[in-house]
DNA sequence: CAGTGAGCGAGCTTCCGCTTGACTT
C-alpha cells in the first residue's frame, strides 16, 4: 500500500518571491539605509570590488530545521538561518533588573550563543535585507527585536524588517516575505514584563528557601504552583475515606446468550443496599420470580473525531496510550520533526511539536481529504471539519501532524524506531481522524423485570465507523467500550419476552478517592489553568523530581516531605503568588502591556512592592527549616552504634550518622532485606554516569549480584516472605507482586491507571 | 524490551521561555 508518492504533493520550491526586496513600506523606518529608498535594488550596487554576485536576502528564524525547509520554499537568492530561540537573556549570577529604578533589565548574549550571533552579524553584512521571521507570538517577536538591535549596533546597517507566518508552507512564506512590517514594540514591552516578573519571583523566593530550608531549592510562577497542585491532591488522596457499598447483579439467559444486568429499582424505588444483608434481602423478595423483558430503549449518538494535537494533547496521549512520559514524548517528537531517513532522503515527518493551536493549513486540509477521498471515500465529509482553537492560544505554530499524510504508519514501519513508529502512528490517526465523517453508536438499554425488582442492562455497537476506521492506537477505553466488545454479547430483547435466571450476585464496592496527578493529568490541569507554555510542560515536571520535590512512582507524582515542605512554606508566605490565579492576572496584565493600555514598568512596580516587603519580612520572621529535614530513625550506625539521619544530598536520599562530623558514616536507604544472601539489604542504585533507570541491588555487591529493576513496596509476601514489588500493565494497572520468581503471589488493588477523560 | 553497581553532608545555588547540540569549566 501506500504507493502514492509524497513527493507529488509537494509543490516544487523555488519561484517563490521575487520582487519583495525593497517592497513598498512607510519610510519611517529608522532602520532602513537612506539609499534603498525608492527604487529597486538593481541601482543599490554602485560598483565596489568587481564582486559581481548581488547581495541576497538572511532570513532568521528559530529553528535550524524550519530554516532548511523555507531554504528550499525560497530561492537562491536567500540564506536561512536560526537563531535557536532566544539569543539574549538575563544574567544567570543575579538578578540583573534595576529594582531601585526603573526594572530595567540587564541583557546579555546567552552563554554560548556569542559565535551565532557573530554569525549572523557576517551575513547581514552580506545581505542587502534582514528578515526577521522567529515566531509569531510574545516570546518571538523579543527575539527579532533583540537580533535586530545585535545586528543594528554594527557600523554596517542593514535594512531589516519583520516578517511572519503562521504554517510553513510555500504560499504562507511567499506571503509572509511580501508584507513585511516594524516590530511591535508593544509585544517586545510584554515579553519584557513576563521575563522580569519571572526573574523578580523566581530569584527572590528562591534564596529564602535557601536560607530557610537548604541550598540549592528553587521557587517560581510555574513550578511552584504546579508543587502545590500535587500537594494539595496528595492531601485529597490522604484525608479520603472510601465509603462501601453494594450493588446486585443478575445474570441472565437467552438461548445461548449469557449477560448481566445491575439492580436499578427497587419496590419502586432506587435501592441502598445496606450491606450484603440488604442484597440478601432484595433477593430473598425476587427468587423463584419470572424474569421479564420490559421497556426497551434505544438510543444513537453520534461521535465527532477529536482535532488534530497540541502539544499538551499529545503528551497526555501518548503518556495515557503508550506509557511514555511527557519528556520523551517530547524527545521522540523532535527525532519526528528534525527528519528521518526514508529511503535516501531525509524527511521531516511531524510540523512543529511545540504548538497550542489546532490550526491546519489549507494545503493540508487538501492533502489530507484528498487521501480520505482515496481511501476512506465513505468518511469523506463534504465539507471540512472546523476545530476552533482556544482563544488564549497564542497560535505561532500550526497543530502537530504528519507533514506527509501518505506516509502511513505503516509504510514507515521499517525506517523507524518501535517508539519513533507508535509516536508518529499517534499524530497520524487522531490528524487524519480530524477530518474524517463521526462515528454513530447505538446503545441499547434494556430494563428486565423480576418481581418487584427491575434490573437493566444495557449494550452499544458502533453503527457507522466514521473516523474510527483509522483510530487503533489512539483509541481510549471508552472508545473501544464503545465498539461494543462487552455489548457484542447482549442479543437482542423483546418487550414481554421470558428469560431465565442462571444466579444472583451481590458485590461489594468502595468509592474511589481522586487519583493522584500523572504526567498526564498534571500537564493538562496546568492547561486549563493557563500555567506555562507547551516548551514548558515537560521541563517543569522534570525540575519537580530534581529537586526532589515530588517522585513518579508507577507513573504517578507524589510529593516527598521537602515537597510538602516547600509548598506549605510558600502557601502560607506567598498565597498571592502560588496561586493559579497568580498567572491568569499576569497574562491580563501582559494583555494590556500589548495594547498600550498600561506600561511594563507599571505592571512591575504594582506587583514588585508589595511583594519584596513581603520576602523581606518573612526572610526576617520565618523560623528555619533548616535540619528539620532530615528524618530520624531506627537505623543504628554500624560504625559507632548512633542512630542515623535520612538526609538530601546531590544524588538523592542517603543515610547518615548523627554523630558527624566525628563519625562519618553513611548508607543507603534500606528498601528490602536480600533474598538471595539474607544479610545485605536492597537499595536504589543508578549506573555510574548517574543516566539510566533506577535498578535495586544488594548492598553487599559484588559479594551478593542480586538485582531487579522492580521497586520493592517495602512489604514481604505472605506466602514465601521475599519482598513485594510494584508492577504496572496494561490490563491490571498498577498493582504488587511477589520478586520471588517461582512464587505466584500477585495482589492486584482497584485500578489506578488511567482515569479520566485522558485528552 | 533491555538494562548492572559511588559517594553524598555547611554552601555560591535560583526563575520562565525560546531553541538545539556539546568549545571546556
Amino acid at each position: 500500500m501506500a504507493e502514492r508518492t509524497a513527493q507529488s504533493k509537494r509543490p516544487a520550491s523555488a519561484g517563490a518571491a521575487d520582487e519583495q526586496t525593497s517592497s513598498s513600506k512607510p519610510a519611517a523606518a529608522p532602520t532602513t539605509v537612506p539609499k534603498a529608498k525608492t527604487s529597486a535594488k538593481a541601482k543599490a550596487k554602485p560598483k565596489p570590488k568587481a564582486k559581481e554576485k548581488p547581495k541576497g536576502i538572511l532570513v532568521v528564524v528559530e529553528s535550524p530545521a524550519k530554516a532548511k525547509t523555507i531554504e528550499k520554499y525560497l530561492g537562491s537568492k536567500y540564506t536561512v538561518l536560526a537563531s535557536m530561540g532566544h539569543l539574549i537573556d538575563l544574567p544567570k549570577s543575579r538578578i540583573g533588573i534595576d529594582v531601585e529604578g526603573d526594572f530595567e533589565p540587564e541583557y546579555l548574549t546567552i552563554r554560548g550563543k556569542a559565535k551565532l550571533l557573530k554569525e549572523l552579524q557576517k551575513a547581514a553584512k552580506k545581505s542587502s535585507l534582514v528578515l526577521l521571521a522567529s515566531d509569531n507570538d510574545r516570546e518571538g517577536e523579543a527575539i527579532s527585536y533583540h537580533i535586530r538591535k545585535a545586528l543594528l549596533s554594527k557600523e554596517a546597517s542593514v535594512p531589516m524588517e519583520r516578517i511572519v507566518f503562521n504554517e510553513i508552507t510555500p504560499q504562507a512564506i511567499r506571503d509572509a516575505v511580501k508584507n513585511p512590517r516594524e516590530i511591535d514594540e508593544t509585544k517586545v514591552n510584554a515579553q519584557k514584563a513576563r521575563r522580569v516578573l519571572d526573574r523578580l519571583v523566581g530569584y527572590n523566593l528562591s534564596p529564602l528557601l535557601w536560607k530557610k530550608v537548604k541550598n540549592g531549592l528553587s521557587a517560581g510562577r510555574v513550578q511552584s504552583v504546579a508543587l502545590r497542585l500535587i500537594c494539595d491532591r496528595e492531601k485529597e488522596v490522604e484525608t479520603f475515606l472510601p465509603e462501601e457499598y453494594w450493588s446486585l447483579e443478575a445474570d441472565f439467559r437467552k438461548g445461548r446468550g449469557a449477560f448481566s444486568g445491575e439492580l436499578v429499582l427497587f419496590r419502586g424505588a432506587k435501592p441502598e443496599l445496606k450491606g450484603e444483608a440488604g442484597a440478601s434481602e432484595v433477593i430473598a423478595a425476587v427468587e423463584g420470580k419470572k424474569a421479564v423483558v420490559g421497556e426497551v430503549r434505544e438510543t444513537e449518538r453520534s461521535m465527532k473525531p477529536k482535532p488534530p494535537f497540541t502539544t499538551s494533547k499529545l503528551q497526555q496521549t501518548a503518556a495515557n496510550r503508550l506509557g511514555y512520559t511527557s519528556k520523551k514524548t517530547m524527545q521522540i517528537a523532535q527525532q519526528l520533526y528534525e527528519g528521518v531517513n526514508v529511503g535516501s532522503t531525509r524527511i521531516g515527518l511531524i510540523t512543529y511539536m511545540r504548538t497550542d493551536s489546532t490550526r491546519i493549513s489549507e494545503t493540508a486540509i487538501a492533502e489530507v481529504r484528498g487521501y480520505i477521498g482515496e481511501k476512506y471515500p465513505a468518511e469523506l465529509p463534504e465539507s471540512p471539519n472546523v476545530y476552533v482553537t482556544d482563544g488564549k492560544a497564542q497560535d505561532a505554530h500550526e497543530a502537530i501532524r504528519p507533514t506527509i499524510v501518505a506516509y502511513d504508519p505503516d509504510s514507515l514501519k521499517d525506517h523507524l524506531t518501535r517508539d519513533q513508529l507508535r509516536l508518529y502512528a499517534l499524530v497520524w490517526e487522531r490528524f487524519v481522524a480530524s477530518q474524517m465523517t463521526g462515528a454513530k453508536i447505538r446503545s441499547t438499554s434494556s430494563d428486565i423485570v423480576v418481581g418487584d425488582a427491575t434490573f437493566r442492562v444495557g449494550s452499544s455497537h458502533i453503527v457507522e465507523q466514521g473516523f474510527y476506521k483509522v483510530v487503533k492506537l489512539g483509541a481510549s477505553k471508552e472508545d473501544r467500550a464503545s465498539g461494543g466488545a462487552e455489548g457484542g454479547s447482549v442479543p437482542e430483547l423483546r418487550p414481554g419476552e421470558d428469560l431465565k435466571i442462571e444466579r444472583f450476585r451481590p458485590e461489594q464496592h468502595f468509592t474511589q478517592g481522586p487519583s493522584r496527578f500523572t504526567d498526564a493529568s498534571i500537564i493538562r490541569a496546568m492547561e486549563e489553568q493557563g500555567i506555562g507554555r507547551p516548551s514548558t510542560y515537560a521541563p517543569t515536571i522534570s525540575v519537580l523530581l530534581e529537586r526532589y520535590y515530588v517522585t513518579r512512582e508507577n507513573r504517578q507524582l507524589a510529593p516527598t516531605t521537602l515537597g510538602r515542605m516547600i509548598s506549605d512554606i510558600l502557601v502560607e508566605s506567598f498565597p498571592q503568588v502560588v496561586n493559579v490565579s497568580f498567572t491568569a492576572g499576569m497574562e491580563a496584565g501582559l494583555d494590556e502591556v500589548e495594547d498600550a493600555k498600561t506600561d511594563w514598568v507599571r505592571m512591575i512596580r504594582t506587583f514588585y512592592s508589595p511583594f519584596k516587603l513581603r520576602v523581606d519580612e518573612v526572610m526576617e520572621k520565618l523560623q528555619s527549616y533548616r535540619g528539620r529535614l532530615d528524618e530520624p530513625t531506627d537505623i543504628v550506625c554500624d560504625k559507632c552504634g548512633r542512630p542515623m539521619v535520612k538526609k538530601l544530598g546531590r544524588f538523592g536520599f542517603f543515610l547518615a550518622c548523627t554523630g558527624f562530623p566525628e563519625c562519618r558514616n553513611t548508607r543507603s536507604i534500606p528498601l528490602a532485606k536480600c533474598p538471595r544472601c539474607g544479610t545485605g539489604d536492597i537499595v536504589a542504585r543508578r549506573r555510574a554516569n548517574g543516566r539510566g533507570r533506577e535498578f535495586y541491588g544488594c548492598s553487599r555487591y559484588p559479594d551478593c549480584d542480586f538485582i531487579t529493576y522492580s521497586k520493592p513496596t517495602g512489604s514481604n509476601c505472605p506466602k514465601c516472605g521475599w519482598f513485594l514489588v510494584e508492577k504496572y500493565d496494561k490490563k491490571s494497572g498498577s498493582h504488587k507482586a511477589c520478586i520471588n520468581p517461582d512464587c505466584d503471589y500477585l495482589h492486584t488493588h482497584e485500578e489506578e491507571g488511567e482515569r479520566g477523560p485522558e485528552d
